[in-house]
Order: C-alpha cells, then sequence, then structure tokens
DNA sequence: TGACAATAGGCGCATATGCGCATATCCAGG
DNA sequence: CCTGGATATGCGCATATGCGCCTATTGTCA
C-alpha cells in the first residue's frame, strides 16, 4: 500500500467519466419532470423525433439518435406496448416502420410541457447561452470520426 | 453522411438528450479501448476511484461518482466476482467497506494503458484544450443543484 | 431506557445500452 | 435462375441506471 499522495485537486480527467456523470445527473432532472408525463428523456427523444422526422424505419431512427441498432429495436417496445406509437411493415419486407399514434401525440403534448420546465430549470441555473454553447460542443463530439475504426 | 435535411435547422435543442447522445458515442470509443484490458468505463472509473480515495463505503463511492447508490451497489458485484476488488465490513455494523485489491492493482495497471489511448484518440479528434474546457463545463453541470428538490 | 429520526444497504421492477450471433430479404452478377 | 454480398432486424447475454419499498443499525433526546 504505497503512500502516493491524495493528489488531490484533480477533478477526474477522463473526458467519458466527465460525460457519463452529467449525463446522469442531467437525466434525473429531465426524468423527473417528464415522469410526470410518464415518459422517460429516452422515449421523450423518440416521440420527438418520430414527431419532427415522420415515419422512419428502426436503424434510421437508431442513427438519427445516436444509438445502437438493438438499443432502439428494444426501447420502442414499451412504447408500443403503451399505445404511443406504431411498428408496422415498411416498404420492404425486412424493414418495419415506425409511425406515432394519436395517443402519442397526445402524450407528446403533455410531455412537452414538462421538458420545458426541466429545459428551463437547467438553463436557469446553468446559463442559458452557457447551455448553448455545450450543447453545440457536445454536437460535435456526438458527430466525431475518431481514428475511422468506430465510426458513427 | 446521414443527416440529410437541417430540419429546421434545429439540432435537438435538448440539453439532455445532446449530453445523452456524446456520452454514449464517447462511451463507445472508451469501451472498445478498454475492453482489451476486460473491463467497461464505469468499472475503469470505479477501480480509479477506489485507488485515488482508498477504501469507501458504497454510499461515499456512490457520491463521487455521481451514481445513485443502488446502481453502484450493483455495479461492484461483477468487479467482485472477478476479484478486482473486496466487499469487507466498514466501522460501523452497517456499512461495508471496498477496497482494491491486488488483482484489481494489475488490472488497473494493464487497463491504464488502454484509457490513454481512448484519451489520446477522442483529444486528437476533438481537441486537447477544446476537451479541457468541455470537461470543465460537465463538471460544472454535474455539481449544479438545480431547483433544490432534485439535489446532487 | 425507550421511542424516533437518521443512516447504510438490499431487492424487485423497469428501462437503457450495446456486442456477437443468427435469420430473413433484397440486389447485383453470372 | 442462382448465388453471394449487402441490408434490416431479432435475440441472448451482460452490464448500467435509478426509483420505491423494506430491513438493520446507530445516534439522540426526553
Amino acid at each position: 500500500m504505497e503512500f502516493k499522495e491524495p493528489e488531490t485537486a484533480e477533478p477526474a480527467p477522463c473526458n467519458c467519466l466527465a460525460l457519463r456523470q452529467a449525463a446522469r445527473r442531467v437525466s434525473q432532472l429531465y426524468d423527473f419532470h417528464l415522469g410526470a408525463a410518464g415518459l422517460r428523456t429516452t422515449q421523450y427523444s423518440i416521440l420527438t423525433k418520430l414527431k419532427r422526422l415522420g415515419p422512419l424505419s428502426i436503424n434510421e431512427l437508431a442513427k438519427s439518435m445516436v444509438m445502437d441498432r438493438t438499443t432502439l429495436g428494444r426501447a420502442i417496445r414499451p412504447l408500443e406496448r403503451d399505445g404511443l406509437l406504431k411498428i408496422g411493415a415498411g416498404d420492404d419486407a425486412r424493414t418495419r416502420r415506425l409511425g406515432l399514434t394519436a395517443v402519442g401525440q397526445a402524450r407528446l403534448t403533455i410531455a412537452a410541457d414538462k421538458w420545458n420546465d426541466a429545459q428551463r430549470e437547467f438553463e436557469q441555473s446553468f446559463g442559458k447561452n452557457d447551455a448553448a454553447t455545450l450543447r453545440s460542443a457536445l454536437l460535435r463530439v456526438t458527430t466525431l470520426d475518431f481514428d475511422g475504426s468506430h465510426p458513427a
């Protein structure tokens, strides 16, 4: 058991940890608010994407969410179960077409209010401009190509 | 690349979504590298914290990781199973004391190399200075208090 | 000392996350 | 038409994530 010095003052220089911690923290805030509408943040994002981008295949939606195909494939199940979206046949016998239902639309309207509450609370604390700057940086992170061995 | 239409030029103004997407993306990069050492990023973080902060209780470690108590409580299980850390008795009959084992130390040494690869690759792509700035912003996010109804 | 708040954890439940492997289609050549 | 590669998805496995509810201990104070 060496004594290495507590090397304090070093707030975890790991970019990944910093991101995950912040994501956890903020997700809790948004989940707290969206919970009143019976949705998780991921679910809210999915429904929003569907509303904005119209019917999409699983692969398309997954890409637009920067999410693994299989992750999304399972994430939509509770949403279908609750009748918020429909999983129909696509142009192809392989593809499926995801579409928002009327119930989903209605739910989204309610949730949008709650989302606004969360968003407002976050930006009130963090700063509206800082938030915009942060989102911009995060967007760049999200679209990074890295070495090419693990592209987006 | 995909990203067909600028769709109203609004790149998801949701702070939470932006964070989660970036976290997913970067986690994949770090997981890819750390996988060679048989660790996930979260596991690497846990072991690193333990090494730096010495034996800790579950609650203490959870707080320092900005993670739910129960989440951590379960996350340490695979690590204990593989003999990387020990779960012993604390000062109290209630608390447990988590400590890194020799095996854990060794594994951490190997993983540190891989972590460096990931870190280097990320910063090469994103920019070293930008990364530092981003971490700083994320740290602030992590320690936000919000309304007080959902403190850190 | 005996009730009570506070503290430390565990467990069930439900979702989130993605890798590797397998299956069903579709498409472009031969 | 037949075959091989590309495409779209599913499933098993394992971890990650946190909420609500429950138990065990501990500290406190009348």
